[in-house]
DNA sequence: TTACTTTGCGCAATCGATAGGGCATTGAAG
DNA sequence: CTTCAATGCCCTATCGATTGCGCAAAGTAA
């Protein structure tokens, strides 16, 4: 054995065929170029031999393919993102291709050094979820050749595969509403919204719906205080609820809490309350977590469909369909806890 | 702009100077080569024009470098290890890599494969997480000459960071067994290790503690039917807890759930038992999530230190110690419900 | 002026694979 | 025995960067 890798010149030598030949015959092209079968018989004894394993940089330059597909994530240690990760690994897998994930935590300066790198790597493709900048990074790999989509939060430079999210937060407010009192009796329900970014299309959509439903339902208009878009973020979340509470100098009826990041903050905080408070509270979850099924009081969430959505991205990627500025919803599951 | 990607000669056209010169210059080595100023200002005008972007393939073939670094992960939704995923990315950045991070489902086929896709893509260097072959994988990257280290499971072909899991399940079950009653009454106490891999060396150590302390404790010799390695999966550790009730007719006292994901399993089978039942029962959890400290019954756990051990991991790497087959344990912390 | 050093830059080979095109040899048809 | 197609294989250029080495011009010393 070589104590480099062997190459297809170490492989010629050793089966006595030309480079040519062997490269045919290690990268499958051999029955097109009319190599006979004897010969593809000895190349192979002779690479299985060598333990010959072809240098992937050496044929992407000449293909200028990689056969590598590559996603950029806000984050890692999140159920939600983790979980189109492992999808996303799996259609790729499928697809013959080495899947490279990587997190880039909502900076835009770290997701385009990402993506240039990424690029530089010849990637054939690109999955864009949840950043902050897409159409940055569309351009980016527009002007490079680089097939891309973008999931969760949509672009407009290319096609996006994202949640129902105005869909879900319909439900889950129209849910967490049945707790208030009736409308004609209050024009100001004590009803929040916690988590996000307001500059962000999930969060967006999001509290839109949570305002038309509340505005349908006669409850008024839906003020600013009633909105706290205080980043995906558990400290921040947990300060807000926590000054919520202050400022009603009681615990709201209903919480709809933007993500299971800020749900961590909340949720911090509800432990510093007497359970009884607590389980009043009516509580939805815009993110979906096993553990949060159980606590010690009853939590609705929403559950965005990982799996469809990636299967669609790829199905878009596959058929070209990504070139078109087009957004595809993909409905998010309920799970709301059954009526007491 | 071109339509393709600019290349170190288009940008020699453009300014006028060699591909050699502008080689130098974009890649930083143009002081030792003695390219004047005025040329690397030139160049750098010129590259920034076109929009240069070093192909990394070309680069890579050259010097055998890609300035990426791999981590294989047996799966990304889980806190633990995706929590090893955003520190080891982070370290990574801060040394310039690109890090690529990919989970192999603990398949050993899928671990070698994607292992050989890494080679031949020249990683720099690799970290092996939690894999199930790690002397094989080991191998390969030794064989091909790079430099690897394994991460939260042992291997003897290169050195090895994991968790202190002897300590982390000594103290454990030590808390666990305050619930049980005292020694001198029982031979066979009422407590039970659910979950893991029986041949996977972090089950085999915190398996062992278990049945340590429980022996020095006197309660004489732990037997099969008190440690379940169901595998690291909730339906299976569901199934086997459901038969544990159904064996012993009522709930165990004390519970070891080796993993949060089989505590996800666990987790199912007790939200259908009643409160008083569950609450009566004394409960640690191997791994962390910090939506256990707060069910509606009190959840002991053990906190492995990620950031600790991607950081130990990289010293190593960064000193060649990497080559030594010797394993360093990292102290993981403790979450233990407060007295009662 | 001569001799030698320093400065500035470029030639050409190389990394390992791919692909277009061409050259023998064999076989079949006439 | 020709003629021509089919078969089998290989020559060579190429992808885009890096790097050892060499050459010319400018500077310095004697």
């Amino acid at each position: 054995m070589l104590r480099r890798n062997a190459t297809i010149y170490d492989v010629s030598k050793e089966s006595g065929s030309s480079p040519t030949t062997v490269a045919s015959v290690l990268n499958g092209t051999w029955k097109q170029r009319r190599v006979a079968e004897k010969t593809a018989e000895r190349v192979l004894a002779a690479a299985a031999k060598l333990g010959y394993r072809a240098n992937l940089q050496a044929r992407g330059l000449r293909t200028s393919k990689s056969r590598m597909i590559g996603m950029i994530l806000p984050l890692h240690d999140n159920r939600y993102f983790s979980t189109l990760a492992e999808c996303f690994e799996e259609e790729a897998r499928a697809r013959l291709l080495c899947p490279v994930v990587v997190s880039t935590r909502r900076d835009p300066a770290e997701e385009k050094r990402t993506v240039e790198t990424l690029i530089a790597h010849s990637i054939d493709q690109l999955f864009i979820a949840g950043a902050t900048s897409p159409n940055v990074l569309g351009e980016m790999c527009a002007q490079a050749g680089i097939a891309h989509i973008n999931v969760d939060l949509p672009g407009t430079q290319c096609a996006s595969v994202i949640s129902d999210n105005y869909w879900g937060a319909t439900q889950l407010t129209q849910y967490l509403a049945k707790s208030l009192p009736d409308a004609d009796r209050v024009q100001d329900p004590d009803i929040y919204f916690i988590g996000g970014i307001a500059a962000d299309n999930n969060t967006k959509q999001r509290s839109k719906a949570f305002k038309d439903v509340l505005r349908n339902l006669g409850f008024g208009k839906i003020g600013p205080e009633h909105i706290n878009t205080c980043g995906y973020d558990a400290l921040n979340a947990e300060l807000a609820v926590k000054k919520l509470f202050e400022t009603l100098g009681r615990a709201p009826t209903a919480l709809f809490v933007n993500s299971t990041i800020a749900f961590e903050g909340i949720f911090r905080f509800l432990n510093t309350q007497s359970d009884d408070v607590v389980r009043q509270m009516n509580i939805g979850c815009y993110d979906w977590d096993p553990f949060l099924s159980h606590l010690h009081f009853p939590v609705a969430m929403v559950r965005q469909d990982a799996g469809a959505m990636i299967a669609k991205a790829f199905e878009l990627l596959d058929s070209g369909e990504y070139v078109e500025s087009k957004t595809i919803q993909v409905q998010p599951e309920l799970f709301f806890p059954s009526e007491v």
